[in-house]
DNA sequence: TAACTTAGTTGAATATTTACACTAAGACTC
DNA sequence: GAGTCTTAGTGTAAATATTCAACTAAGTTA
């Protein structure tokens, strides 16, 4: 046994989230001010230290902060990626294991009482938020929104950010928001037939001044479908 | 602040390697066999705790765990997965930061001095090893390998594990082997061209009782390049 | 010099993608 | 209720990419 088993060699260790929602202007992420030092009163991605006697693994301890946050149990959830170093935390050799997480509209729009009050949703423009970050977060949010806007391109991510009920228009409209581009209409439909993720909603029509849509729901909301190609 | 600041709550973190290498007869992965409990006497993948005194980050922390066993300084390192839980380690509460590493055959061949005694390559069969390995490693393991194959599909990671020089046919070789398939020679070709890592050594033929070959390296030993399709 | 082996290229048949036009089905206007 | 408007959903021709196999190239070996 090495001096690295003492307690006061071990880092510390977080788990961060980046979670994501649409709303009206685009792909927002929630952000909370931060009570204590360091970095008090600053914005910073929701966290927390992992709890030992709580938590039974790292995935747990991501939705217990989810919860705490936000009220929602049962989002698409992706571990990210794990930095950590000597000087990301003035407390501290400090670990953060960093999830993305994903809210339906319908999850944000019926949650908003389950929300922790400090917490706020902060649209995203370019590779961030508009405003200071604390600790490294700045950079885990870029690396977040760069899994993200790659996802897009060839799996059925866009999908976990809609309300339960879509139909391919609005769907389609998601995936141009998320590329900043546009998509032909029928490659498009061709793309979502092949990966077999949706499944019309029977009987379900979405009805305005125009042809009715079909309604569609994900097959499955906890996983990603995967494109053959990208979209 | 809560009680989770204090060091006996705080869990145990490491760093653990799938360090991979071409053998003749494959893919085959890097094993240790520990020396103390939990689990000694039986084989894991290289790692160790994170010396909050020495490493700089985690990646650096990698980097010493393998000069540690293999010697070798520079090769192709990635960050896979952390995992961490309540019961994967006996002595608490344990994060595993997992990196992949691809060594070059040259490495290989020209350290062998520099490997730790108590290290063995062991060939890769399928989903794994065919011995039984420490602590959830043969999880870790089989993730390292569906990353590995996965990314075989749609980047230039086969070329990492070549010599410094090879040439085209020895590196369509690489794919097939890690594939378990056969692919087009003249497809094969046009994707290395758009993906353009690779650059001629100038003059460098490879010579056998046959037409000679051009002689290749990689642009970048550091990065993986991604092709627009899957090969 | 002919046979052999692997390197590297070419091209015709086939499949896929792209761009865009077309038809479908409702509401709204008058 | 006929015509118009809007968005849903489909069809298609031209362009592009893939596949498969044959071909040429350049050396060694007998």
């Amino acid at each position: 046994m090495t001096s690295h088993d003492n307690d006061a060699f071990k880092p510390i260790a977080t788990v961060d989230l980046a979670i994501f929602s649409l709303s009206p202007a685009g792909l927002s992420v929630l952000l909370v001010r931060r009570a204590n030092a360091p970095f008090s009163g600053d914005w910073a991605l929701p966290g927390g230290w992992i709890h030992i006697d709580e938590d039974a693994d790292l995935e747990a301890a991501a939705r217990r902060v989810l919860k705490e946050k936000t009220g929602v149990e049962t989002p698409y959830l992706e571990q990210l990626q794990t930095t950590g170093s000597r000087t990301r935390d003035p407390r501290g050799w400090s670990i953060s294991i960093v999830y993305i997480a994903l809210l339906s509209a319908d999850d944000v729009a019926e949650r908003q009482g389950g929300m922790a009050a400090e917490a706020e949703w902060r649209l995203i423009e370019g590779e961030g938020v508009g405003c200071p970050i604390a600790f490294d977060h700045a950079a885990l949010l870029k690396e977040a929104l760069g899994r993200i806007r790659s996802k897009v391109e060839y799996s059925s991510l866009p999908g976990h950010l809609l309300p339960v009920h879509f139909t391919l228009s609005e769907l389609q409209s998601v995936y141009e928001t998320l590329l900043s581009r546009k998509l032909d209409k029928s490659a498009f439909r061709k793309r979502m037939a092949e990966a077999d993720f949706l499944e019309p909603v029977e009987g379900e029509m979405r009805r305005a001044s125009n042809r009715p849509a079909q309604v569609f729901r994900l097959k499955d909301t906890r996983s990603l479908a995967l494109f053959n190609r990208t979209i």
